[in-house]
RNA sequence: GCCGAAGUGGCGGAAUUGGCAGACGCACCGGACUCAAAAUCCGGCGCCUUCGGGCGUGUGGGUUCGAUUCCCACCUUCGGCACCA
């Protein structure tokens, strides 16, 4: 044993190391002089930025821990490298904390902030720090309220009375997205709906451009993107106009189907439709419509979607189809939304499942208008799928058509009549931002009694947020409690108006702070374009799964916007994403109401980060869910330790120059090439961990090779992105210093090909015998070497093999 | 119900283009060292076996000389969506 080997201590090492980074700014990325003409290869590996609860999670140590490995291999394989963190840092949990506590909002976030700050720093990962930006700094969020005015301009931003989504825990407004199965995703509150003045952003105007521009992003999961197609939800149909002939008007519906029009059997209003109330007037049993309409409003939308049974209310009224004229009658029935396609619908019981149960119930005609191409569909069942080949019957003057020219020759009749026409409808809804709540970024925006909605001028910006006492909200935002602060002069006309107290959604505030990186301290502009042009898109974006709409689709908004206003020259923000799987323990997600946290820090105390940060990746492939074992550091942590004892070892024996033609040589080539293939061009993390694990058995199982020094500086070498701390000491020990920035090894082709190899022998398909034999034979010579065996022999009882099948280097195999 | 992903030893997983299933690690078993233990090192470790071999990658079928890998059907688990006309 080396004589001077002391014990692996990673407490010590990795402080060192932490601070020698620091020092020499090792991981700092200035911008180019020149962005616009600079010519090194960029890359914005970025990993999406915590929320600052104060406590680092298993999750994060795996989505950082990736993100270091590719930037590690990035830098040292000759890119210019931008990778910076900060911390998405408005939101709720900070102000509940306060009202819990006390404090401010503020001070919490702050603290939070530090803690996380510290554990980020112990795990040692290579972040630019003098990019560190927190959203609720007002050197931020001046530029949130900045870009909000400017989609404000531009008519992305706009105030509507509308019933939203409220949760009566959190006292605020919820989007569409955050409420999940009809509660708050939050706190998981049964959600009511309320009508409010709120703030959105026009995101439907970009449906199409979501979807289309999915052609220019370069690798994303087709889960996110399939469940993003999902989310915008387009489809192709036709809106029809119904007449009702009492108040003389026609009512469009949607619908996808507009070849089963000669099927509509009735007619559809949704209970929050305007019509109904004007109906529940005239008809006999309005009290009867009136009483369903507010019940079926009251029910929960889970309820109401959970519902088999189909409920509904005949109005006494019948609308007229424009297609034949026919009077069907008028229902009110919540299996129609009133938020999607026009809230009123024809119901073609022959043809759709809903309508079919519907009809049923209540005894309402169903007419078949589809057969399939071969065959006839019983009376009194519903045929719902659909097939190019389906055929029109009972259709008058469409008879025979198929149902693709049926879709459009029955649209193209109506919008001859000027009775309906061809569109496009999405699931998409516009982004509801407005927040009642203390700890967000102020809205810009004053109302004045004379000037309306004036928004903030810029120079007056940022609207800081006020000093208030209380931040239990009350159904309004709390910032209305700030009566100083909201008392303020219209900068249009200068007479007295009120502030706008609603804040933002935080998912604002991230849906640019990949922009704000680039440019981090600009106090000009959110950052300048020649910079924001050169480091974006981001190369490799790297996150969880579950912001897989939200997140990523506000920020594709964004981005787009910002392009249209030429503040940004890309279309798209993030070119690669990769999600992360989550960590299971005890079949479990990790969370403390379950009390199967792992805590990153013990870990940290017990093995060192570099173990921790070599087993996250080690555990499993890093795109899969996987289970976390107890022991895994502690099994990381063994070869780190082995791996000391070996370079230490090495250290004894005299330094040979040896880098080619032994055996221990040609493992260590193979393992260059493995670990540099597997990081850059499969992009799997685990595999490389196993492979240097091999080479660090090969060299201890051979000291006498006498490439063992190169074995070794290889293992040390190409460990480093994965546990950079040790790498790094055990780089110094070998004589050897910056190993951040060294180059990444190269494989040495000519030593990759072996003198030999093990010639697997089939007979009918089993293994039968290996061989060893020279590289390169030709077939021939490896038939022959092949039945030569015995044990072959044996299988093939004397018999000549009908077929023989080669695969040169590796296998023959014969069939009798 | 629809869409998507995944099922391989006791466990996490590997097998990259259809060619040796189980790399690497954990756990376990045996041995060395030790008064002893821990640590470390060496060896073993899918199941069955008459020791020839047979079986084996969720199940059943198919294609192929050859299938964890390709095709069809099904089962299970997980995730997303869900009265979206």
């Amino acid at each position: 044993m080396h004589r001077d080997m002391d014990a692996y201590e990673p407490q010590a090492i990795e402080r060192k190391w932490q601070e020698v980074w620091d020092q020499a700014d090792a991981y700092v990325t200035p911008n180019p002089d020149d962005p616009a003409h600079a010519e090194a290869r960029k890359a914005y590996v970025l990993e999406m930025l915590p929320y600052p609860s104060g406590e680092l999670h298993m999750g994060h140590v795996l989505n950082y821990t990736l993100g270091d490995v590719v930037s590690h291999h990035r830098r040292r394989t000759g890119w210019s490298v931008l990778r910076p963190m900060g911390y998405d840092a408005f939101g709720l949990p900070a102000e509940n904390a306060a009202i819990r506590d006390g404090g401010h909002p503020r001070e919490v976030t702050n603290r939070n902030i530090s803690a996380i700050r510290r554990q980020i720093k112990r795990m040692g990962w290579s972040i630019d720090w003098t990019r560190e930006v927190g959203t609720h700094e007002p050197e931020y969020y001046r530029w949130t309220q900045w870009l909000f005015l400017k989609l404000y301009d531009m008519g992305l931003a706009y105030r509507k009375q509308a019933p939203v989504k409220w949760c009566p825990k959190d006292q605020t407004v919820l989007a569409n997205e955050q409420v999940v199965e009809g509660r708050c995703e939050r706190c998981g509150t049964e959600v009511e709906t309320r009508n409010l003045e709120q703030w959105m952003f026009k995101i439907t105007d970009y449906a199409d451009r979501l979807l289309d521009d999915m052609a220019l992003l370069e690798s994303w999961p087709e889960r996110v993107l399939t469940m993003q197609r999902n989310w915008i939800g387009r489809s192709e149909g036709g809106e029809i106009l119904f007449r009702i002939e009492e108040f003389d008007e026609d009512v469009p519906v949607f619908t996808t189907r507009p070849d089963t029009l000669f099927g509509a059997t009735f007619f559809v209003l949704a209970p929050e439709h305007p019509l109904v109330e004007r109906f529940a007037e005239l008809a006999d049993n309005g009290e009867e419509i009136r009483a369903y309409a507010r019940h079926a409003a009251a029910k929960k939308s889970e309820e109401r979607a959970a519902n088999e049974d189909k409920t509904g209310v005949f109005t006494g009224f019948y609308a007229t189809n424009p297609v034949n004229g026919a009077k069907i009658p008028i229902w009110v029935a919540d299996y129609v939304l009133m938020d999607y396609g026009t809230g009123a619908i024809m119901a073609v019981p022959a043809h759709d499942d809903r309508d079919y149960a519907f009809a049923e119930k209540f005894g309402l005609d169903i007419t078949h208008v589809i057969r399939p191409a071969d065959g006839e569909v019983a009376d009194g069942v519903a045929y719902v799928s659909s097939s190019p080949t389906d055929v029109l019957v009972n259709s008058g003057a469409f008879d025979g058509l198929s149902s693709p020219d049926a879709k459009s020759k029955i649209v193209e009749d109506l919008e001859g009549r000027g009775l309906g026409k061809q569109t496009i409808n999405f699931r998409l809804r516009d982004w509801l931002l407005s927040r009642q709540r203390y700890w967000g970024c102020p809205i810009p925006i004053v109302h004045c009694a004379s000037c309306g909605v004036v928004p903030v001028p810029e120079s007056e910006l940022p609207v800081l947020l006020p000093e208030i006492e209380d931040y239990v909200p009350k159904g309004k935002s709390p910032l209305a409690a700030a009566e100083d602060w909201v008392a303020t002069t219209c900068p249009s006309c200068g007479g007295p108006a009120s502030r706008e107290t609603d804040t933002m959604d935080t998912f604002v505030d991230s849906s640019w702070y990949f922009l704000r990186y680039t440019d981090p301290t600009n106090d000009q502009a959110p950052f300048g374009r020649d910079v924001v042009d050169y480091w974006l898109p981001v190369n490799q974006y790297i996150g969880g799964i579950e912001h897989a709409i939200l997140h990523l689709m506000y920020a594709r908004f964004f981005t787009k916007a910002l392009y249209d206003a030429g503040l940004v020259g890309f279309k798209e923000p993030f070119a690669r994403l990769f999600n992360q799987g989550m960590i299971y323990r005890y079949g479990a997600k990790m969370s403390k109401s379950k009390g199967n946290v792992v805590s990153p820090d013990e870990l940290i105390e017990r093995f060192g980060a570099d173990a921790l940060r070599l087993y996250i990746l080690f555990m499993g492939p890093a795109d899969q869910d996987k289970e976390w074992q107890d022991t895994g550091v502690e099994g990381t942590h063994r070869f780190l330790q082995r791996l000391w004892r070996v370079v230490h070892e090495d250290l004894d024996r005299e330094p040979t120059g040896v880098t080619t033609g032994t055996p221990l040589a040609r493992k260590a080539h193979e393992t260059i090439l493995r670990v540099g293939d597997d990081i850059e061009r499969r992009f799997v993390f685990n595999t490389p961990v196993a492979a240097v694990m091999e080479l660090v058995n090969e060299i201890s199982r051979t000291p006498d090779d006498p490439a063992s020094r190169f074995a070794v500086e290889t293992a040390v070498s190409l460990i480093h992105p994965y546990a950079p701390h040790i790498a790094e000491e055990l780089w110094e020990r070998l004589g050897r210093e910056r190993l951040w920035a060294e180059p990444w090894p190269v494989a040495d082709e000519s030593q990759l090909v072996k003198d030999t190899v093990e010639l697997v022998v089939q007979v009918n398909g089993k293994v039968r015998d290996k061989i060893t034999v020279a590289t390169g034979l030709p077939e021939a010579d490896l038939i022959a070497t092949a039945r030569a065996s015995e044990k072959v022999q044996a299988h093939l009882g004397g018999a000549e093999p009908k077929k023989t099948f080669v695969v040169p280097d590796k296998l023959v195999s014969f069939v009798v």
